[in-house]
DNA sequence: CGGTAAGCGAGACGGTACGTCTGGTCTTTGA
DNA sequence: TCAAAGACCAGACGTACCGTCTCGCTTACCG
């Protein structure tokens, strides 16, 4: 996988090893001692690189931490699962089940410490949140907005929502609640915003 | 208004003069240079002040921050309106209303370069996080909850919702979309988010 | 004793208290530190004294330290001994005794350290160096002079000689082996350079 | 000439133009403001340099200084002239001589402005000593123990001296005072002074 | 004998420089 | 011939002191 936050060198003669020893290094640095602190000097000496290599072919640190958590991501999903939402024909279960299961994710350090990071750093600075956005945001939303268009197919969801719109107003609460840290992950927020949700995304005429 | 994030010295002692100018200039200065190229020397050198002087009071420039910002807040709240949300007894108008203008305000780049810089800063600081929380958010957040329990006792509202939730679902999204650059804060935006919402929040036997 | 360095302000009110506890805080000090270490802040902190009031009375950290030693120096010697050096007719016997005291006084770390101190000081600072040669220099080379005048009249001494000139060729290589650590202040070295200086100092008919 | 107060980097990396202009700024500036107002930071910003090659290179501002010295000696001697004393046969005249000179040089300001800051840096510091004694001290007082011991031979000088002890006699009373400033450094001073140190050195059976 | 004006301990202030750390660039060297 | 190693310029960091200033408070003197 090359980096789309590459400069331009001649990627041909690119050095594999050290390609993923930047990169792995760049995760367990982050999860050490935090983004902040993250600092090209330290991952150079941690992958046994040198800085020039880092600054060749990364434009910063934010942007060599968003290619290694693509990576990690890449390598799960890669793993097994299809990565589209469950099915089952009740999408209200559904998404909850879903939820429910993100939050356990944004609950775990090993993957919370780096994704924070990486929202912080793209809500500061508008061309790497294109990146972040793109690469790791639109895949995990897309797969709502799917099961949603299912569900207006099978007259769960109003045929009438705009689906973008439907999204955000499923997952902005739970991004909110989980970058300010106003209240904690539980499965029962999750269950709770769902059901809220629905009773907007629901058809007009359904039995209340 | 004396800083909560103060260290410990007298502060009978402390300089009228030199802390306003200290505020003033930072809130210049993040302005100018953004948020990360912040640094305590611009600040101390632009408010004509020693860097032990700001040391002394506040523990980080994301601190300076915070209280300029506030005060700012609170010099204008002090101005004139009374600060809560409207009552037309038309709620949705009413929520219509304030988050148009709430859209505004965050399209104005003299508001958005700090508050998004103490936003971003309190996303990755747990600790400034909960002062950017109680001093900035929750005002904010409160007028809301409060217009909402004043929809439900007129009937407007459903009587059995968790109003911090319906919070949360209201603002969750326009703060989401915000943060993360994922689309313009129209008035299209805000309207049809109230309007999506209030589906939710209304009284389940409520003509539709 | 009035400090020759103070400034202006009304003596008579001065408080006895601060004055011995800055001078003792000094002595102290430098001993402990060194004097390119020592500082005003340590000294008032020590002392349990404001700073202005060592910066009124004194002009430089160097002038509380010659204040202090001077003190010191007087109390010794008003404490007992005449000042003088001894006559016992034998002038080289008499000044191979005095000399090997002052190499002993000089060995000592506790007389040392601020001696050296005012010595580096009073070398990089004109003014100060008046001050040095003044009160603590010229007490000390004036019993060498004049007990060498003793000696031209006993005939020991050649009659013509200048003695300010014969008091530096034997206390000249003292001072400079001293400051310079060229090598060590033992007996051997001072009983030899007496011997040597006596052979420029005798009168010139002398048996030899 | 390499450092011998370097630290420890790879030395063969070394910028020689950052190490010349270090020394020469350094030169100019205690020139210009004298020792104790000499700092790191300008001599970095006159060198036009990073602090941190000076801190990488030298301990002190006195090692620096120290370096810089040390290389005008040397390409001024390296310029010309054998470094020896002359030896016209008759030694109270080549000690007269060479001591004039001696002395011209040190009321020359561009000589005793960084000459004086060394000695006294040294005088307080023992490890700076060590250096200052054998890069700078050392040689000039080796010419003289030569010329001396040439006079040995020639049955001008007591066969029986300690020459080291001898040089320190003449020296010692001149460094003493150009350092302590008693007196200025005229040529009927250093006349003087060798004629009187010659009365010690001479044979014992010379003719007076 | 009570007011007033100094010296006093305390410590905040505007500054300067410290020595360290990191950013990003440039140069040398070894595989 | 490229990448590791790391020296380089630049400049912010947070700390230590500088010398000045202002606070209340004692503590003498003087009207």
């Amino acid at each position: 996988m090359s980096s789309t936050t590459a400069k331009s060198p001649d990627a041909s003669r690119r050095s594999e090893r050290s390609r993923k020893a930047i990169l792995q290094a760049s995760m367990e640095l982050v999860g050490e001692v935090g983004y902040p602190k993250l600092t090209i000097e330290a991952i150079a000496a941690r992958a046994g690189v040198g800085k020039q290599t880092i600054y060749r072919w990364w434009s910063s640190k934010a942007a060599v931490l968003l290619d290694a958590f693509t990576e990690v991501v890449h390598d799960e999903n890669a793993e097994g699962s299809a990565g589209g939402l469950p099915d089952t024909g009740d999408i209200e279960a559904d998404l909850k089940y879903v939820l429910r299961a993100t939050a356990d994710e944004f609950s775990d350090a090993s993957f919370e410490a780096p994704y924070r990071a990486l929202a912080v750093a793209a809500a500061a600075d508008p061309e790497l949140a294109d990146q972040f956005v793109s690469r790791l945001r639109e895949p995990g939303v897309r797969v709502y907005t799917e099961r949603l268009r299912a569900g207006q197919e099978a007259g769960q969801i109003d045929p009438d929502l705009d689906l973008d719109l439907a999204v955000e107003l499923l997952l902005g609460p739970f991004q909110q609640r989980w970058l300010n840290r106003t209240g904690p992950l539980t499965h029962e927020f999750t269950d709770g915003l769902v059901e809220l949700a629905m009773r907007a995304l629901a058809p007009r005429g359904a039995p209340r």
